[in-house]
Order: C-alpha cells, then structure tokens, then sequence
DNA sequence: CGGGCTTTTGAGCCAAATCAAAAATAGTGG
DNA sequence: CCACTATTTTTGATTTGGCTCAAAAGCCCG
C-alpha cells in the first residue's frame, strides 16, 4: 500500500513523483507504540517530526479537575508536531488512543527539503491549514449541535478522512476507540455518549461492533448531522489549483 | 500609536525596522465598516489580506438550524484570512462585531515580500499557529469548564490579548461585543450568559457597563477560568528563538 | 477461569435551555 | 433636548438534555 502520508498531501498539491519519493525517503525510523502513550507532552520542543502511519492517537489537553479534552483525533498520514515547533513549546500534549505505527521524520532535513520544494512546502503548510479547519469544524460541532448530532457529524468525518487514504473501503472502517475516548473528543459524558450511540444503531444508520466502525446509511447520517465535507478541503490538489488561478485572474 | 498589526507581529519574530517599515508600507488602504457587516463570506477566495485595525471583527459559521456558532474574536493586528487562502476558498465567514477599521493588503505584494524576507515570513505563519492554538484552548474551554468559568476564560484571553498591542491598560479595554455576541462565542445562551456575567460581577471580579471590560481581580479570574496564558505565545520573539537554539542543540 | 477493561442499564439531579415579558440603554430624527 | 424605536439587558418560570453515581453485564486475553 502506498505510504499514507503521501496519499494524504497529493489533496494538498500535485507532487511529482520525485517529490514523493523524496517525502517518502525522510521516514527516517518507525516504531511500534503501544495504546494510551504520550508521544509528546507539553511543554517539549519535539526534535523529530512525527507522522502517524497506522492507529489513532489524539492531540489534548487535562485540565486542573483532571478532565481531559481531546482536540483532534490524528490518523494514518495524520502530523503530530509539523509546525508546531515554530511556537517553541507545545501548548497541549499527543498521544496514541491505540497501538499505533509512528514515522519519525528529522526536523533539520524536512526544512533544507521544503526550502528547495515549494511544491512540497505548500503540500505542509496546507495539511496544517487543514487541521485548523477540522478544529473550527469540531467548535462549532461542540458549541451548537445537539449530542446525537454531534456524535453522527464525527463518524461522517472521520469516514471521510480514513476514505481520502483508502482505509474506508465500503464505508467500513477499523475505527478502535472506546466511547469514554470519544466523550473526552465531544466534550460530553462516556454514558450520554453510549445512548446517543444506540440511538444511532437503533436508527440503521451505523453499526459499531468491536473496532469495526460501518456507516449503514450515508445520506442519513449526512443529513442528521448537517454534515458539508468541504472543510475537509479533499477537493484534491486539481481543484485548489483551479481556485487559486482564478484568484489570480481576479486580480 | 504603532501599527497594531507591526505590534503584534514583534512577538513572533524579532523584526528590523527595516522589516517593519516594509510591512507597514504594504497597507495599501484602509476603511471604516459598521457593525454586523460580512467582510467575507464562505465561498470566497478573497483577493485582499484582511487586517483588523480597530474594532472586533470575528469568524463565524450558520448552522442550517439558523444557530450561529462564533469560531474566533480578531481584534486590532489580527489577519482576517492570511493563510486560510491556501485552501482554496473560505471555508467559513468572517464578519464585524463592532464598527471596525479593516486593512487590506495585496496579496501579491505580500507573498513577494515574504519570499524575500524569511523573518517576516516566520512571523507570519507564527500568527497562523497561534490562531490555531487559540482555537484549541477554546474548544477544550467549550468541552470541559463549565458556564462561568468558561466566561473568565474568555475574559483573561481578550485581556492579555488586547493587552499584547497596548488596548488594555491599567486591566480595563474596550470591549463593545453583545451578550448575544458572547454566547454566541461561547456556545450558550444569551440569557445564561447574563445570569453568569452577573455572577462575575457580584463576585467582584469585574465590571462591564457599556463598552467598557475591567478586570477587577486578575487573579481571582484566572484562577476561576484555569487560566494559563502559554497558549498564546506572546513570551517574545527573544523567547522563541531561545527555544529554537535549545532544539538545535539537542539534536 | 479470573481479572481488568468497556459497555450497558437505571435512577435521580442539575446546569443550562427555552419561552415570555419587563426594564434599561442607545440611537435617531424632529 | 425630548419623544420614539430598536436593541440589549435583565428577571421569572418552566423544561430538558445531559450529568453523576452506582451497579450489572459483556468482552478480551492471558
């Protein structure tokens, strides 16, 4: 299978297939790391850039009454700590939610390579544009949707973001969080969420057994969530082209 | 006064006043917009870099329920649609809260510029960060303090926020929003928001009577909100590059 | 087969929402 | 400077979505 990470940033810019291979041959290491394990706390100025290549993990912050809210849910082709870094010092923590694959990319030669890359550059600083409008998304999500629909948005996202690197086939997808993990994600209480969740399965529109996550009904779901994909930004590299040629034009 | 834009800037690099000047230089023009006016819309691809000058501006989305859900407060030095142009098109709103002056700059001087001027360049994508990272303490603040303390922390933000470009003296500001406005920041109701300021104010902890903010008791509000201000990265330019030099070493 | 999660169920409660109306403020034009 | 509106803030009463606490049931895995 071709690495994730590459799969995702052909949506962000049409990369030549030496600007893949180049991407492909920073993976400097990977390693195995088990669930619930801080990848990077706060406070650390991580030296290597980590990408997630297999699992889930989280980006967070615990709170003083020891609540923990999850920010951004981080999956295969996912960056951890991309530009983080120009802040000095992480303000929130990462960690895996499951056993999970993590390439570690070497700061010093991802900057040399995406000076002399624009192309490249532009694939990064849009993957991290990208993680800003899924924070916007989830905001909203928080402050103005009602629990089952906030529950029902995140399952449409995340079937759609697996989609973009092809691990959602037939909208079935190895999806291996806990429902406490996915009410520190929705800020609301593991039991509310485990209702909502019937709720939904009793409806027809997913089923969810074990880690296998299936999205039964599509358009239902969608639509119950007031789901519109376009702050995902997978248009592909194409679209975003077109876009910004006729800015250009405009000009 | 300086340029609160320039202001701004100076604690995400450490700019010559070369660089400065030339940043300035960019303003090609400015205007004078009344309250509740959209300055972009979701869809866009605006052709102009937006910047607040004075007044509150904010990005926002509707829901299709009509609810409205406030994503992010831009006050004087803040760019309405810096990077977010990368994507394509706009992916939410942005408009006024207040009467406001907005800045527009070329966006095609600017991107000159920035090749030219790595410095500035940095403290460009250093603002970009911190508007995510204010996102990110914002939706932990939506997910996990309840209603009053979630307020204080609003309240310790925009205060160290105006405070950072030389609108906050002495703990009192200027704050023109709407309760409606706040809640609709916040993700509560307008009528909650009230009981809740009331609160805060009989408590002493501030005073808010027309446009007028006064923190009262900075440390009986961050204490109430769990505030911690790292999050906004305003240590300095001075600061951040010591961070990097400490990341260089370990390498 | 037993111990440690995770999910599920039930009961009671509370923070925040809704609905509705009054009071206070802020503009606006005469 | 004052009436006249429109908006914003405040109050009250009621409802509810989601929380807490507690325990049972199901699962996974060694």
């Amino acid at each position: 299978m071709v690495n994730p990470l590459v799969r995702k940033l052909e949506y962000g810019a049409r990369l030549s297939d030496e600007e893949k291979g180049l991407l492909e041959s920073l993976i400097a290491g990977a390693e195995d790391v088990d669930g619930h394990q801080d990848l990077i706390s706060e406070g650390d100025a991580p030296a290597h850039v980590h990408v997630v290549l297999k699992g889930f993990a989280c980006r967070y912050k615990t709170l003083p009454d020891g609540g923990r809210q999850i920010m951004a849910w981080l999956v295969p082709g996912d960056f951890c700590d991309l530009h983080v870094s120009l802040l000095g010092e992480m303000d929130h923590s990462i960690s895996t939610l499951t056993p999970s694959t993590i390439a570690f990319l070497p700061r010093d030669r991802l900057d040399v390579l995406t000076e002399n890359r624009p192309t490249l550059a532009h694939a990064l600083w849009w993957a991290t544009l990208v993680d800003e409008a899924v924070l916007r998304e989830w905001l909203v999500t928080m402050g103005r949707r009602p629990a089952h629909r906030q529950i029902a948005h995140m399952f449409c996202e995340v079937r759609v973001r697996l989609g973009a690197v092809g691990m959602a086939d037939d909208d079935t997808m190895d999806f291996p969080l806990s429902q406490t993990d996915l009410a520190d994600s929705a800020g609301l209480s593991a039991v509310h969420v485990n209702r909502v969740i019937q709720q939904l399965r009793d409806d027809g529109l997913i089923s969810w057994r074990g880690h296998v996550l299936k999205v039964l009904d599509v358009a239902g779901l969608e639509a119950l969530a007031g789901f519109n994909p376009n702050y995902l930004h997978l248009g592909g590299a194409a679209v975003a082209e077109g876009a910004r040629a006729a800015v250009a034009g405009w000009r």
